[in-house]
DNA sequence: CAACATCACTTGCTTAGTCAAGTGAAATGA
DNA sequence: TCATTTCACTTGACTAAGCAAGTGATGTTG
């Protein structure tokens, strides 16, 4: 065995590190009462609202599925609301759900922010920056290669 | 709002990346009726075995309850066995779960390293991989900033 | 206009994982 | 020696998400 290409390593390495940040960062959010995932779908919504759920979906790379649960949970903790819409249903943020995202935002930012902060130059920083850029859109077109 | 600095930008990045990338690659061991999990826990067990739930569960950054789960769902598959050894269970790959990851593991490495393959050149990658290594080292140590 | 197709969303079943309380064997100590 | 602590693991209740089948409005067409 042993075949560990630098790609593979480095694809390794990436996936232990979101994971063991989401980790904290949940931990973190705990202070304002929410994950990770719920504060991703609610800034979603602040910055582009009105928007429907496979609009959401799409912005946050889950299922349609995924989004209408997520939603119900978020609909029950009433930090969001849903209006039906001819056959659309319309998404946004509560009173409660506004004033939540507003108060979680900066130190949230600021949290994501350090996990480079404390061991990047600038220069590496936007270096990362860049790389990811790529990457990330790369994967988006991605297909699968033929079996 | 839009606060969102270089690092919280990079941070999403890098959270859509992996999740999209996991996604694909779990679509991709589909051929080989695996999950990426498994195949990441396989893995380690083929390379580390014997050895212990709970360092295996460190190794891959899971909880131990979520690694007790893991473990008997390979279990019922007939992946691996678990021996108890004193207060302890050593974990070892059975011959069907050996054959398994040594038939999907050159594939899925390919697959993992192609995502960066093709789009970055050989400089990239390995700035890349130095970065990656720096972030995991620390987010392992990383403790949550006071209330 | 009735039959069918499409679209946006929901839901049952499953994997994966968290946390915290529980269990049972082994070690320690009065 | 019996009581208590510790250790390794399990389990119940939960969040999160995928897939695929289902639902119920809206549009299209013979």
């Amino acid at each position: 065995m042993r075949k560990h290409t630098l790609g593979s390593l480095t694809w390794i390495r990436m996936m232990r590190f979101t994971n063991q940040s989401n980790q904290l960062s949940n931990e973190f959010l705990k202070r304002f009462d929410l994950t990770t995932a719920q504060f991703d779908v609610l800034i979603q919504i602040k910055t582009y609202a009105p928007l429907t759920q496979s609009q959401l979906a799409e912005k946050v790379t889950v299922t349609q599925g995924g989004m209408s649960r997520m939603l119900t949970r978020l609909e029950k903790e009433g930090l969001i609301e849903r209006k039906q819409n001819w056959k659309t249903k319309t998404i946004s943020l509560t009173a409660k759900g506004e004033q939540m995202i507003d108060t979680a935002t900066p130190s949230q930012l600021q949290f994501q922010s350090s996990f480079f902060e404390e061991v990047f130059t600038t220069e590496e920083m936007k270096t990362l920056n860049t790389l990811m850029s790529k990457l990330e859109k790369h994967s988006r077109e991605k297909k699968l290669p033929p079996v």
